[in-house]
DNA sequence: CAATTGACTTTGGCAAAGCAAAGTTAATTA
DNA sequence: TAATTAACTTTGCTTTGCCAAAGTCAATTG
């Protein structure tokens, strides 16, 4: 099987690969990614290639193959999981469940694994938002606006919150926009780069403000019509 | 902080210790218990030893320091309320927990296990009844008599299993002698070297009957009068 | 008391994972 | 086009754990 450190680079491979399909990872942004000097990365890479799970050209860089993409999304798959369970049964804040879920992903069983998908009702998101993979290794697409360029004065629900910091995420507590929370996006001044956020709850108007930098990091869904 | 090598042969040193606390472990007991080959037993003992967490004599043993057993109490801890914790909220078997823990224990921080402890109300006991260490590291003495040692004819509570393979523990499952079940010993056989129980259960009278050897892996309490 | 034996230790070697620093490419700049 | 530079690769070395096999010690046994 997949050593830890294996797992981690093809996750990290799988969560840093470009948006262009076509495009290769370069080394530079994988070692960062993973967190060890460039030669590190280099050479741990030619090894998980002979193992058929990436492709590799110098200079060039890195993609996963379909296996390797398959061994990262379970990895993903468990750390999703296990950030929920935190979450939701045993009542850790979620600004410190990706820490822990770093090093149980690794480690967690099958078995175990089915079992807190079982005890979580087969969720689809896990608490940032992320979507979780299937146990085939399918992720579900589900279409997101930033809070930049959703359209103004339209209920949404946010969905994903990409900056995970554990500073972050505190604030994203505190002004309570976790996913799932309703507002709209009352308005934007682009001299002051900043967007005006109103709460969509009952009798209770409740106004943020944030700038255009701090939005971007805000996925959020349009609220299906209620006629 | 220690490897989960070094935290792996920590607790095998503790639990293997003899019963006479002057005596020392021999390094035979302890590589078959590790599951490693004598010599790499001793090399990584002598490590361990140079970090003051055991005393090592060559060619007589190793013993736990102070801070070594403090370690292993802790690695102890960490096992027992993670098998505890997938038992009683994940709903595992408790004939597969040990395995998962043996992983788990590694890797789970000081505040989930905070948590966990607090999930489960501050726990004094695993599902195999061996006692939970405090997170201070004091180990409750509990006293027990096996099967083929406490009195005829008493109300007793099962305690704790000693035999924890997952086969053991299934049989144990289907005769329902879980800790905590009451049973009495109606009778011992020295002859067929059978020992027969009487299952102290409401209106019903179940009878069991097993070997000496089979007895002797079960603790019982007697039971607190009730009168 | 010597010989044998079993338990233990030592030695030498290997694989995984990492770093630092030197060496290459290839893209950019002048 | 030539020089410079940033990104990448290579090389050499380290640490942690492990095994196999050879060597040593001490307890028994004859
Ligand atoms: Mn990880
Ligand atoms: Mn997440
Ligand atoms: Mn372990
Ligand atoms: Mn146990």
């Amino acid at each position: 099987m997949a050593s830890r450190t294996i797992e981690n680079y093809l996750k990290q491979i799988y969560l840093s690969r470009p948006a262009d399909e076509t495009q290769w990872l370069t080394m530079g942004k994988l070692s960062t990614a993973v967190g060890v000097t460039p030669g590190t990365a280099t050479s741990m890479v030619r090894a998980i290639s002979d193992a058929h799970l990436v492709e590799y050209e110098p200079r060039a860089g890195v993609r996963l193959t379909p296996a390797g993409e398959q061994l990262a999304l379970h990895v993903l798959r468990r750390h999703r999981l296990i950030e929920l369970l935190l979450v939701q049964v045993l009542g850790l804040d979620w600004s410190e469940v990706h820490e822990e879920a770093e090093e149980l992903e690794h480690v967690v069983s099958d078995r175990l694994l089915a079992r807190i998908d079982e005890i979580l009702h087969h969720p689809a998101f896990d608490p940032h938002g992320d979507p979780i993979p299937t146990a085939g290794g399918v992720v579900r697409r589900q279409d997101c606006c930033t809070l930049l360029d959703c359209p103004l004065g339209e209920p949404t629900s946010i969905a994903r919150i990409l900056d995970q910091s554990a500073e972050f995420l505190q604030y994203v507590n505190q002004c309570g926009l976790l996913p799932g929370a309703e507002i709209r996006v009352a308005s934007r001044n682009h001299q002051a780069q900043t967007v005006e956020l109103m709460a969509i709850k009952p009798g209770e108007t409740q106004v943020e403000a944030m700038s255009f930098s701090v939005a971007e990091k805000f996925l959020v869904q349009l609220n299906e019509r209620k006629k």
